[in-house]
RNA sequence: GGUCCCAUCGUCUAGUCAGGUCAGGACAUCAGGUUUUCAUCCUGGGAACAGGGGUUCGAAUCCCCUUGGGAUCACCA
């Protein structure tokens, strides 16, 4: 039981799961799994301040959605449960209370009473003067008779730990190996704030401990942090569990991949656009007026989606929802998040949840910080929604549509057909829909945009195509039965006669006549889904449309 | 700025720890081909060891320096 293998994930809930938090939620998963271990989900809301329910409720679902589910942890569908809890580090004071107490009984911690802005008037100085700011351990020096004058007097106050002068600041990493820096660059830390709350140092090392995490692995933004890790634990007689820190995650220009990408986009557009108020029902005025007077005002992830929304804006997926959106498959972008700092060797690359966990391993992770590639995750969205059979197809988009297009959820009985048309053809569920989106349209409501696949179709050449839908209207109309075999038999006729051979020549203008796009799903596929009525009002319509546009 | 970390095709990477096949794969790209649109699909091509010093018979691999990139320096995690 000792020996076993714990790791754990302990995200602070306060946005959205994002691809770096949740490709180290799987590296975690992925090591307990194939050690017999335990992996363990631990919600850090020390911050109350910007901790939310909400979003500790979307890092259960992305998570779950992920197929990383947690032996131990919050409680949520088949995930949770465990007996070293609570699991969350707001329940738990007690326990940092305790172990606290032995600090300030060996003189370890103590008492600070200055105040936030006091300390960044010398951080400034410190900065300006081009020095590394270190805190002057000024409170040590007060009497125990003035700590107890200020506590008396109510004042606020955060504790300190005592880093001993002789803390030897050097650990072996699994992945990067030994680090150490000099006993200069560590202060005296805040453990715990004037809420009441620990710090995250506090917590996480009190809680990692006493829930018996035996693998740490998290992003290197914390290997700085790894030295404060572990002379608490030193000096709270915890063991030192074993560390591994993965280099980060980057857009390919090399910027951080943040939530602040959503914001610059948005923000590109409005200027560009000249857009002067929100569109309705997305966002406040106020919120609007602020959001854009300053580019230190970011919209919430949520008002972000919502104004794309409005304003047809298509933003770059950051968080792990984003891409449950976009129509990837969790799979797939679980596969993909893994290649991203880890590699299995013999030119494997495409693999399943079973191999990753039989094959992950923390001497394989590489050190150096990778791109994110949405070229390559696509591709391999595509090759997965090939290798799917078409049952599996047509429930997992129609799950999807569920979801993100009701639209398309409610097709019914054509909705086998919709599903089948676009397998093949489609890189992300949302492909499916984006092309489709005349199925789901009225007849009355479809227009049409001479663009310059519109005007070769339908108005160019000796025998343009518009002089030919008139026929093959007529043909269709006539047609004794509205299948698929049906309706190809009767364009390639048509081509065959009219059109000198080239169904291309009699399937585009009739493709654009009932889509209003030159791209649909495979022609015959089309009419069928949109039946023989709609069909032919569709192409009268567009055959009306464009003589009074040609003839103006 | 201090400290720490990192460095193979455009991108993700194999190869590095135990120096020795024209540095392998995937995505992207380019050139052809298939196809009723889009997307697929097939064939082929180009593409990298950041630079400089060492050690060695031999260096992508070991050592040092330079350069470049990143992280961190909170009463956020």
């Amino acid at each position: 039981m000792t020996n076993k293998v714990r790791t754990r994930f302990a995200p602070s809930p306060t946005g959205h799961l994002h691809v770096g938090g949740a490709r180290t939620a799987i590296y975690c998963w992925a090591y307990a799994r194939g050690r017999e271990g335990t992996f363990i989900l631990r919600i850090e809301d020390t911050d109350q301040k910007r901790s939310s329910e909400q979003a500790t409720f979307g890092f259960f679902e992305d998570l779950n959605w992920l197929g990383v589910n947690w032996d131990e942890g919050p409680e949520f569908q088949s995930s949770g449960g465990g007996d070293v809890g609570p699991y969350f580090q707001a329940q738990r004071l007690d326990e940092y209370n305790t172990q606290l107490n032995k600090l300030i009984e060996c003189g370890l911690a103590y008492y600070a009473f200055e105040t936030p802005d006091e300390l960044n008037e010398k951080r400034k100085l410190a900065r300006a003067e081009k020095r590394a700011y270190r805190y002057d351990r000024a409170a040590l020096e007060l009497t125990e008779e003035q700590v107890q004058a200020n506590l008396d007097e109510g004042k606020p106050y955060v504790i300190r730990f005592k880093v001993p002068d002789d803390a030897i600041l050097a650990f072996t990493d699994e992945v990067i190996g030994d680090v150490e820096i000099p006993r200069s660059e560590l202060d005296d830390f805040v453990i715990f704030k004037a809420d009441g709350f620990p710090t995250y140092h506090f917590a996480v090392v009190v809680d990692d401990a006493l829930m018996g995490v035996t693998d740490v692995v998290r992003g290197q933004e914390h290997l700085n942090n790894t030295f404060k890790h572990i002379v608490l634990q030193e000096a709270l007689g915890f063991e030192r569990p074993r560390y591994a820190h993965l280099s980060l995650i980057f857009n390919p220009d090399g910027s951080k991949m943040s939530k602040r990408d959503k914001d610059k986009t948005l923000r590109a557009y409005v200027k560009e656009h000249q857009i002067e108020s929100p569109p309705d029902g997305c966002i406040e005025h106020a919120e609007w007026d602020n959001w854009l007077s300053s580019k230190d005002n970011q919209l919430q992830t949520d008002e972000a989606n919502s104004l794309a929304k409005a304003l047809g804006v298509s933003l770059p997926e950051i968080n792990v929802d984003d891409f449950k959106a976009a129509g990837y498959l969790p799979e797939v972008l679980m596969n993909y998040l893994c290649l991203l700092g880890w590699s299995p060797g013999d030119d494997i690359e495409q693999f399943d949840s079973a191999f990753l966990i039989e094959h992950f391993s923390l001497d394989r992770i590489v050190k150096s910080p990778a791109k994110f590639d949405r070229a390559k995750l696509l591709a391999f969205n595509l090759d997965a929604m090939q290798a799917l059979s078409s049952e599996a197809f047509e429930s997992r988009l129609l799950e999807w549509c569920h979801e993100y297009a009701p639209a398309f959820a409610a097709l019914g009985e054509r909705f086998p057909l919709f599903a089948k048309a676009n397998h093949e053809r489609s890189k992300t569920f949302r492909d499916a829909i984006e092309t489709s989106s005349f199925l789901v349209e009225d007849d009355e409501a479809l227009t049409w945009v001479e663009t310059k696949p519109v005007k070769k179709a339908l108005l160019k050449g000796e025998v343009t195509g518009l002089s030919l839908l008139p026929e093959v209207a007529q043909r269709l109309g006539e047609l004794a039965d509205w299948t698929h075999e049906s309706i190809d038999a009767c364009l390639a006729s048509c081509a065959e006669e009219l059109a000198g051979g080239k169904l291309g020549k009699v399937a585009q203008p009739v493709r654009i006549a009932v889509a209003g796009s030159p791209v649909s799903p495979p022609i015959g596929d089309t009419l069928v889904l949109l039946g023989r009525d709609s069909t032919i009002k569709r192409i009268e319509r567009c055959i009306a449309f464009f003589m009074s546009h040609c003839d103006a």
